[in-house]
DNA sequence: ATGACGATTTACT
DNA sequence: GTAAATCGTCATA
């Protein structure tokens, strides 16, 4: 056990979605239960939700009710969305108090707790299916699916630590070139919005979702 | 009260 | 490639 592990501080939170995007590649989403072992993987893809003008955030034109409020709270808040009547997904809030910025969660390189993500993954689903450990968390829900994630994490606060964090990586920070930036996935209904480039994901990644076809 | 739809994923032809 | 799964939320009336 060589060094000391970081958890992200308040401050680490508060930049724009469009920076904190960036930023949290490479660094490790941790999930602890009560009881449970310690479930981790590395950051590989995010995308941005920069504020009321955004017309694919949810928080579009100001929009704010109990489904999103906690889009509007602290950075360092937990935001966690249910859709398509199945599917959870995770966001980091940032920027400042009463500013709907969030950084969706779409990809991780599992890190710890890969069986307990295999069993989950292809729980409640008939024949011997099992995803590939490249497929563990390499989408939005799936990741949420393989780590535990759902609603009661919603509004969770993210330095305290419990239940869910962000923890600093201990080596080196991912280099810009290795880093790809393109339009957001699953938002053509937004308009002049859809094609903005506010998707980051590190590149020649297996680990990052694959675009959907068509 | 009602209806359309979604920051997705998996199954199937 | 296309369709199904499945339900909370929001806009409209």
């Amino acid at each position: 056990m060589s060094g000391h592990a970081t958890r992200w501080k308040r401050s680490d939170y508060e930049f724009d979605a469009r920076e904190l995007a960036q930023r949290l590649l490479g660094h490790l989403l941790v999930r602890t239960e009560p009881g449970g072992e310690r479930l981790s993987g590395v950051i590989v893809e995010t995308e941005a939700y920069v504020g009321p003008e955004d017309l694919a955030s949810h928080a579009r034109r100001g929009l704010r009710t109990a489904r999103n409020e906690s889009m509007y709270a602290r950075p360092g808040t937990a935001y966690v969305y249910f859709t398509y009547g199945m599917h959870h997904c995770f966001n980091v809030v940032c920027a400042s108090e009463g500013a709907p910025h969030a950084a969706l969660i779409r990809a991780l390189e599992p890190r710890e707790g890969l069986e307990t993500m295999r069993r989950r993954r292809a729980a409640g689903r008939r024949g011997a299916w099992a995803p590939a450990d490249r497929d563990l968390c390499s989408g939005p829900a799936r990741l949420c699916a393989a780590m535990g994630i759902d609603r009661s994490l919603d509004g969770a606060d993210l330095t305290r630590g419990v239940g869910v964090f962000i923890e600093a990586a201990r080596g080196e920070p991912i280099a810009p070139r290795d880093v790809v930036n393109t339009a957001r996935i699953g938002v053509g209904y937004a308009g002049a919005w859809a094609t903005a480039p506010l998707r980051w994901a590190v590149r020649d990644c297996e680990h990052v979702s694959r675009a959907p076809r068509a």
